[in-house]
DNA sequence: ACCACTAAATGAATGGCATTCATTTATTTA
DNA sequence: TAAATAAATGAATGCCATTCATTTAGTGGT
């Protein structure tokens, strides 16, 4: 949405004879030039760069890996993009338009907020190597999260928040939801004492009876550790936020 | 602590004598083979990184800045630490030693968990690239961060939790911890909506008004933006959990 | 007192990484 | 039609974590 967006489409039969060397087979060469079509732009490396990150992970993506995967040399990309960092910018930015704000207009402020911190933090939990970039970066070239804050910007003016409140209350909740999609990628193990079990009665026994309590007695949140966590710590904001609302 | 901690004394009449080549000077080789008396230990390493951080930042802490620190080949880290990781692993257990928890047992509930709060989110506002480390890592072997879990515990269990809802709640509040520490190294100019303005009105009335809000009206918090966000949560938070006290 | 073992250092690779630059070719613009 | 610009290749560059062979020094067992 940034640029033309060329859509991905290739004209096989030009640029394959046009564009390649001679010895037939898939994985052949591109001669040195400029291609008679582009080959690369923003949105395909964004597309690229993301069927990469579901494949191999962040440690997987890299600027080698993601030109390989264009069939590009690596140089190339940088005729699109400045750095690495950009193609994360790129791709953090296209996750926001997976994030749930159409509760924002029809539901009441608070399912809205539910349902919008609960996609968000299961958006971000399988892209947690982004969220230092976010949480860094400013909005100004990315569209789609300028789109999501405005959206819920307006639903906390409509559900009455007093201007000054809004972003305040919505970077609180976003700092809760970065730091729970850490939570969600955490090991099983993570709260083992090991050895030390002994001289942390109190931490130990509190990690006993948080991982075997009863299973789901009415309505409560029983799922992932993760999300009991996430429950408690987000109820506790919305309940506190509305009561700022006049 | 983890082991017989060396203080980084060293014997400089011996190790200078035997552990030198001839030519005098400060910035001289040592000899290949095992030194006399060893230089490295896992605090002194711990110590080193800390310093390198504080000087040259995260970028600066690679382990062939952190051998030079401490007057050593890089390869030689290996015999006490597995990895980088492992170097972040020591430095992370060190910083949780900072964490303030002298409230627990002193102070109420409230004010205690105020001050642990505040102080860890100052800590590791400091340390950002340490977030992704902790929040993954299991606790077994960090003394520092077990001890310190041990005592929030031990404080949740005294003010009234129930056993099995202390983990899920100091999860929550770390979470959130986690994510406002990001948000303090922020940039000014993060929300700055840019030639977008004009079409996210809601937002860019929000933050304008978030920014130059009226200073400090009694009570309120007035500082970074960071803090104000900060406040906001932690209260919320506070408030919520505190009502799950018997 | 000797000998095998282990611990702790050096120094020289290794392979991966993001990024840059000179060069080539095609398209766009003046 | 000539100059400028855009978009590709391919060959560096420099940094980084990590490994390995080698050297030297202390340690434990007989």
């Amino acid at each position: 949405m940034l640029e033309t967006t060329n859509e991905r489409a290739a004209m096989p039969a030009v640029s394959a004879a046009q564009g390649r060397t001679a010895t037939s087979g898939g994985a052949q060469r591109r001669r040195a030039g400029r291609p008679s079509a582009a080959v690369l732009d923003k949105a395909g490396i964004t597309a690229a760069a993301l069927k990469l990150v579901s494949r191999k992970g962040y440690d997987g993506l890299t600027m080698a890996a993601l030109a390989k995967v264009l069939d590009v040399a690596p140089s190339a990309l940088y005729n699109h993009v400045a750095s690495k960092q950009d193609v994360l910018l790129l791709v953090e930015d296209h996750l926001m338009s997976l994030v749930d704000v159409s509760g924002f207009g029809s539901d009441s402020w608070e399912d809205a907020v539910r349902a919008w911190a609960w996609s968000y933090r299961d958006v971000f939990a399988e892209h947690t190597p982004l969220i230092p970039v976010i949480a860094v970066l400013p909005v100004t070239d990315a569209p789609q999260t300028l789109a999501m804050y405005e959206t819920v910007s307006k639903g906390f003016s409509d559900a009455g928040f007093p201007q000054d409140r809004i972003i305040p209350s919505i970077v609180a909740l976003e700092s809760f939801i970065f730091g729970s999609a850490y939570d969600v990628t955490a090991p099983e193990d993570i709260f083992d004492a090991g050895s030390m079990a002994e001289s942390t009665p109190y931490f130990t026994a509190a990690v006993r009876s948080s991982a075997s309590g009863q299973d789901a007695p009415a309505g409560q949140e029983r799922g992932r550790p993760a999300d009991t966590a996430f429950h408690l710590g987000l109820e506790a904001l919305i309940a506190g936020f509305g009561a700022i609302r006049k």
